[in-house]
DNA sequence: GGTATGACTGTAT
DNA sequence: GATACAGCCATAC
């Protein structure tokens, strides 16, 4: 179990990971959890997102599955509104997949 | 306190 | 590639 404590800077440090994605690129839950020490709580990661503070300017839209499939679907407010933002930074989405995905993909523990 | 659920992941079929 | 299943952990009821 967590401490509120650690809850709040595990939050505040997968916000900061989303923010340091770069332009055209996306990463996965699983890859920031990883990159804040806890790799096992990507589900948590995503449950971040879903709640994420509005005053924050999170660009979840790079944060997709391990597949490198928008698995958030609807969460946006309208249904392709994630594919839409992803397409608008150069990434090619088909059927709420991210094509060549090995490319695009951004390893947060290689750049922190 | 048990059960179901979820923006997940890895392995197996 | 598509499905199924088993781990995983916080939340809601």
């Amino acid at each position: 179990m967590l401490t509120l404590k650690e809850k709040e800077e595990f939050k505040q440090s997968v916000y900061d990971v989303v923010r340091l994605i770069p332009y055209g690129r996306a990463t996965s839950y699983g890859a920031i959890a990883k990159a804040v020490g806890l790799p096992h709580l990507s589900r948590m990661v995503g449950k971040f997102m879903s709640q994420c503070d509005p005053s924050d300017n999170i660009p979840a839209h790079r944060v997709v599955n391990s597949q490198g499939i928008l698995s958030a679907g609807e969460v946006f407010g309208i249904p392709g509104q994630m594919k839409n933002l992803l397409e608008s930074e150069g990434v090619l989405v088909i059927n709420n997949r991210i094509q060549h995905w090995k490319k695009v993909f951004w390893d947060p523990i290689n750049e922190i």
